[in-house]
DNA sequence: CCACGGATTGGCT
DNA sequence: GCCAATCCGTGGA
């Protein structure tokens, strides 16, 4: 368990509740990475939500294949891909089995492992303070800055390796209800959310 | 086997 | 603001 926190560790219950649920629950829940004796930790300010029974955006709308199948069992799994030939991207899975819901990890506010991060992303450490803020603004900027790629996929999420720490609930009029993001279809449902006025968000 | 396009990013105009 | 980079999953021949 992470030393510098005494906070739980999110169970199976909280990810095999409903999509939307669980999405805005994940705001200022803090994503912890424990590997090769290092601890990158960062506080999640901005998620999307994918449901493939009915959101033609999701990868599962095209039913199971060997690239999504992990979305398909119950919660609490890591969702790792690769796209545009250079980038990851992690999602957490939630629901139970069968659903193939689950929650693209679009942005963090960098907490622990900060000099690590700054090196996967930019070989060298933090300069200026922009950079800070450019470290994990972004879905396939977190995957670069935590190092989690497809090794990563179908990662147990009750683990010690990637978990996530149960925080306070962030308050309703805190949290801003947008649409999603780089999707061509399905363009229009509600389902990107972030927390409001925080710096690391990826867009506004 | 081959063609197509993507839940993005960063660099250049 | 625009666009190329770059690889792999997917689907059709």
């Amino acid at each position: 368990m992470n030393p510098m926190s005494s906070e739980k560790k999110l169970g199976k219950y909280f990810y095999t509740r409903e999509l939307i649920t669980v999405a805005k629950e994940l705001l200022g829940k803090i994503l912890v990475k424990y590997e090769d004796g290092k601890y990158l930790s960062g506080k999640i300010v901005e998620v999307e939500a994918y449901d493939g029974s009915m959101d033609e955006a999701a990868h599962t709308f095209i039913g199971k294949t060997k690239r999504n199948e992990i979305m398909f069992e119950e919660g609490g799994y890591l969702y790792v891909y690769f796209t545009y030939g250079a980038h990851f991207c992690c999602n957490v899975v939630t629901g139970i089995k069968g659903w193939g819901t689950a929650v693209l990890i679009r942005a963090l506010e960098p907490l622990e492992g900060i000099e690590f991060m700054a090196f996967n992303r930019y070989g060298r450490n933090l300069v200026r303070e922009k950079e800070k803020i450019n470290l994990t603004s972004g879905p396939g900027k977190v995957c670069h800055a935590m190092s989690i790629t497809k090794k990563h996929y179908g990662y147990d999420l009750t683990g010690d390796s990637i978990y996530i720490l149960d925080q306070p609930k962030i308050k309703q009029k805190n949290i801003v209800v947008a649409t999603r993001i780089g999707i061509k279809k399905s363009v229009d449902l509600p389902w990107r959310f972030y927390i409001k006025n925080n710096p690391y968000i990826s867009r506004k």
